[in-house]
RNA sequence: GGGUGAUUAGCUCAGUUGGGAGAGCAUCGCCCUUACAAGGCGAGGGUCACUGGUUCGAGCCCAGUAUCACCCA
């Protein structure tokens, strides 16, 4: 291995290798399977921190269970995403000054598609740089012929059961886009407005009432003004009428307890096609829809010509001024108020009344909430479950028809009289309904909400409609790996039509993770200027191009001023390369469950070293094994040391943790026991303890059973840390896993390690134990008491039982190597001892003599905090075993664990004190 | 207005049958000891948001309050 360690070149490296033999593919057939679906994304987007977090989560659990032998398949794929791709290509023609309408449906489609090959490629190669291993050879479009087919299969079949209709509805129309979205495309947003109060004249003549509105414009469409039933001050009213002003139409006062008397006025105008709430209450009262919008939200001929063409806002203000001027407006109040936008058009939704395909979901979302009630799904963390059956217990009709061009045709034809016919195509159509070729029919302009397609992923993939063996095999998926934010957009979805069309579950657990934001706590956006690219953590990126790329092509210039000033401050030196592998084990020990996670590049960097470490270690252990026996020979007498036996048995405890971890999908309390066994304990203490009896004159069957125990933990080792980072730990293995008696081509197929029980050698770990406090003990005073770590020491002991007498005889040369120790000589009788520092070993005395390198008063002040710390707990302890309540009612365990404590701490304070005295007397 | 989650060391976070407050980073001291200075060896640092309750015992359970975040209306 090379003497540094250089992300780069392994990664590419092995990444080919991986892919061009083939090992992504499943491989087991006679297993059990394995499967997870990638969440799709945009074919067109590019891969971001969230996409990284998800995806290392996805290959870190496909990889496991790959080397644990089930039969595993990853499914990759991406999505056309109908509005947001549409939206691209757009701008690029608005660049050049067309519009799509310039080009026509067909050539537009047709540069969507040539744009889909063009960037299309992206995402994949970005996921490949993330080590990500799903079976290419399988990879999938929402827009395949196979999963087309799917889609028409689906919507024919639903419509044959009536629960696909078409039907005139108030939707939410984005006017830019031209387009109804579906409820969750809309987020509302406060913003300020004014609540405007106006006054609306009785036609009789009598008066007026005031009606308030944040809205005006829309009165215009007005059909009735509403108050409340039971609201004293306007019973008289009700079942007059009033004038509408500028417009002249009567409409009449209605009563409608949905009316709210403390809002305003207490009085409601009524606008029936162009506010939701005044739409049901315009259905209950037979009230008439009357549309004052065009498409673009101008106000339609339906309206006094006067405002005819004027643009929704524009009409507002003249709307205002007209009233103004008639003393119609009676007050002006500023008001916050929830202004609905499109999500990716940002537009200001309007409520607008138009033909529309739809699901009825009601009948579809039962199974789909007994699904979770009764655990055939299981969220992970299990509160998500929550959200979820609060969702789909209010779910609404799912409007699936878009008024754009690129997605899925809806399977729907037009005769001249309007008559409409679904089918899977045209023929079909025609021979179904004995429609001869003389009859003229036009199929349906509209495509299908993206979504629609995206719920049959789990099983278009696999080539339904047809039952391939896939399908049989990887059906239901084991997992589905998502954030909280698509849940309904998608899980949901998915949930109900997996049941309905496959008769099971798509998945059988969802695994929810949090958002990934900034180290601040922001959400990371273009527009905030605080995106991290995952691909430059990787490579690493100069701070000129940083500032280029997030000041670059904003839609709010003028912010790029602040942006560059805050990147320059945070990133001075740019953002070194960590590589992926440093990058995967941070996303992993970041993922805790049921929280979001702030991006900390201070902990990447953390764990770059780790990798530093690991490739370090392994570079070590190559050099003390490479061309020695390893005992790979079976047959050779292998003698086993202390730091043998305990890191064997302490490589079985870790083994179990991890698997405990993995199946709770705790990644962070996995990645956090591997990092803290590689470096606190392998590193740290295996190594150097290795180090004496493969440098010193030790047998031969010595020196081979520590050489085998070094290569096989690491081999191990590198095992258990493949799933979490696959690159660092496939280049090592290469060289590791011959010295431990493995021929296999890749550690990405080696078995998972699993732990034996039999292993566990507990006197080791306890010995061990001991040679820790008493090399522990050497350093604390060499290091509080200056003493130069190259001065080897002089120690003396005292106060040894029958332990420490069998212990001091077998780990002699560990002690004088790790505490660097010239002498250790066992006192018969302590009283002749030198003025010493010392340090405790249970109730043995570690004695260094402090002629000329110990001060008398830091030696005092030393002992005296230690004391200060035993009489805190001493007092703590006994006044638990002094509370008469506490020795009678808590577990008998318990109170024998306290109060050998407290014997112990006192038996040391004693020590102590005794020590204490004796040099205050020097 | 309803719901969910959070609040633990300067920062980012662990801490599930309630029983001695932890990690990494940062800080301080010593050390270039031939695997690693992206390192080694040590050290300091917390009324676990607040108030009350349950209990022999609460970071953990219960009730309430505050602040923050997100979701829904």
């Amino acid at each position: 291995m090379e003497k540094h360690f250089d992300p780069n070149t392994i990664e590419t490296k092995w990444y080919q290798t991986w892919e061009n033999q083939g090992y992504f593919k499943p491989q087991k057939p006679d297993a059990d399977p394995y499967s997870i679906m990638i969440p799709p994304p945009n074919v067109t987007g590019s891969l971001h921190m969230g996409h990284a977090f998800q995806d290392t989560i996805m290959d870190t659990l496909i990889r496991y269970n790959r080397m644990k032998g089930n039969d595993t398949l990853w499914q990759p794929g991406t999505d056309h995403a109908g509005i947001a791709t549409q939206m691209v290509v757009e701008r690029q023609l608005a660049a050049q000054g067309l519009t799509r309408h310039d080009l026509g449906r067909d050539k537009f489609i047709e540069k969507i598609w040539e744009w889909k090959e063009e960037s299309g490629g992206t995402i994949t190669k970005q996921l490949r740089r993330m080590g990500a291993s799903p079976d290419w050879s399988r990879e999938r479009f929402t827009m395949d012929d196979g999963l087309s087919s799917a889609v028409k299969e689906v919507f024919v079949k639903l419509h044959e059961e009536g629960l696909i209709y078409r039907g005139k509805r108030l939707v939410n129309w984005d006017p830019i886009l031209h387009t109804a979205v579906s409820d969750l495309e809309v987020i509302s947003e406060e913003e300020q407005g004014n609540l405007w109060h106006m006054r609306y004249p009785l036609t009789d003549g009598s008066g007026h009432l005031v009606v308030a509105t944040t809205r005006p414009e829309t009165m215009l469409g007005d059909q009735a003004v509403a108050v409340h039933p039971d609201d004293e001050r306007y019973q008289h009213l009700i079942g007059k009428t009033i004038t509408l002003p500028l417009v002249g139409r009567e409409i009449p006062i209605i009563a409608d307890d949905y009316v709210d008397l403390e809002f305003g006025t207490g009085c409601v105008k009524i606008t029936p096609a162009h506010d939701f709430n005044d739409y049901d209450m315009g259905k209950r009262h037979n009230l008439p829809m009357l549309n004052i919008f065009t498409i673009d939200a101008a106000i339609n001929d339906e309206a006094p010509e006067k405002y005819q063409g004027l643009d929704r806002y524009e009409a507002r203000k003249q709307i205002i001024a007209d009233l103004e001027e008639l003393s119609l407006m009676e007050d002006i109040k500023p008001h916050t108020l929830m202004v609905p936008r499109g999500d990716r058009s940002h537009a200001v939704i309007e409520p607008f009344l138009t033909d529309q395909w739809y699901v009825a979901v009601e009948e579809l979302a039962k199974p789909a909430i007994d699904a979770v009630k009764n655990g055939d799904i299981e969220f992970v963390p299990k509160n998500w479950e929550n959200t979820y059956f609060e969702w789909m217990n209010n779910i609404q009709d799912w409007c699936i028809s878009r008024q754009i061009w690129w997605g899925h045709r809806i399977p729907a034809w037009y005769d001249k009289d309007g008559n409409v016919y679904v089918g899977r195509d045209e023929a079909e159509v025609r021979d179904k309904n004995n429609l001869g070729a003389d009859i003229e029919l036009s199929q349906d302009n509209d495509v299908l909400d993206t979504w629609f397609s995206s719920a049959l992923w789990t099983f278009s993939t696999l080539g339904w409609p047809q039952k391939t063996p896939e399908l049989e095999k990887f059906h239901p998926t084991s997992v589905l790996v998502t954030g909280f934010d698509i849940i309904f957009f998608w899980v949901a979805r998915m949930i109900m039509m997996g049941l309905k069309f496959t008769g099971e579950v798509p998945f059988k657990q969802i695994y929810v993770h949090g958002l990934v934001r900034d180290s601040e706590g922001q959400k990371m956006s273009k527009s905030k200027g605080n995106v991290l690219d995952p691909i430059d953590l990787i490579d690493g990126i100069e701070l000129e191009d940083l500032v280029k790329k997030r000041t670059y092509g904003m839609m709010q210039p003028e912010k790029a001023a602040k942006i560059e000033k805050s990147t320059r401050k945070q990133f001075a030196d740019g953002i070194p390369a960590f590589g992926t592998d440093a990058i995967r084990f941070t996303f992993a020990s970041l993922a805790s469950t049921g929280r979001d996670i702030r991006f900390d590049l201070n902990r990447a960097e953390g764990y770059r070293n780790f990798c530093n470490k690991l490739w370090n270690a392994t570079r070590y252990v190559l050099m003390n094994t490479e061309g020695f026996d390893t005992g790979v020979d079976e047959s050779l007498e292998v003698e086993l040391s202390l730091a043998d036996r305990w890191i064997t048995s302490r490589l079985q405890e870790v083994e179990s943790e991890v698997e405990k971890h993995f199946a709770a999908y705790r990644f962070d309390l996995a990645a956090t026991a591997l990092y803290e066994f590689t470096w606190n304990e392998y590193c740290d203490w295996y190594l150097e303890l290795a180090k004496p009896i493969l440098n010193k004159d030790s047998s031969d069957a010595a020196k081979r059973g520590t050489r085998k125990t070094l290569v096989r933990v690491l081999e191990t080792l590198l095992r258990l840390l493949h799933p979490i980072i696959p690159f660092i730990t496939e280049e090592a293995w290469q060289a590791v896993a011959p010295l431990a008696g493995k021929s296999g081509n890749t550690i990405m197929l080696e078995a998972y390690p699993q732990a034996d029980e039999s292993k566990i050698d507990t006197a080791a770990i306890a010995e061990l134990e001991w040679v820790k406090q008493f090399i522990v003990g050497v350093r604390k005073i060499r290091s509080e008491m200056d003493i130069a770590p190259s001065k080897a020491l002089e120690v003396l002991l005292a106060g040894l039982n029958e332990n420490d007498q069998a212990w001091l005889k077998n780990n002699r040369v560990y002690l004088q190597t790790l505490a660097k120790l010239e002498n250790i000589t066992v006192l018969e009788d302590e009283t002749n001892a030198p003025e010493s520092a010392v340090a405790l070993v249970g109730e043995m005395k570690v004695l260094i003599p402090m002629a000329g390198l110990i001060d008398k008063d830091a030696e005092l002040a030393r002992l005296a905090k230690e004391m200060t710390k035993l009489q805190g707990e001493i007092k703590r302890l006994s006044g638990k075993l002094n509370n008469a309540g506490f020795v009678a009612k808590a577990p008998e365990e318990v109170v024998a664990n306290e109060r050998k404590k407290l014997s112990d701490y006192e038996t040391a304070l004693n020590n102590l004190e005794g020590q204490h005295e004796k040099i205050q007397q020097l």
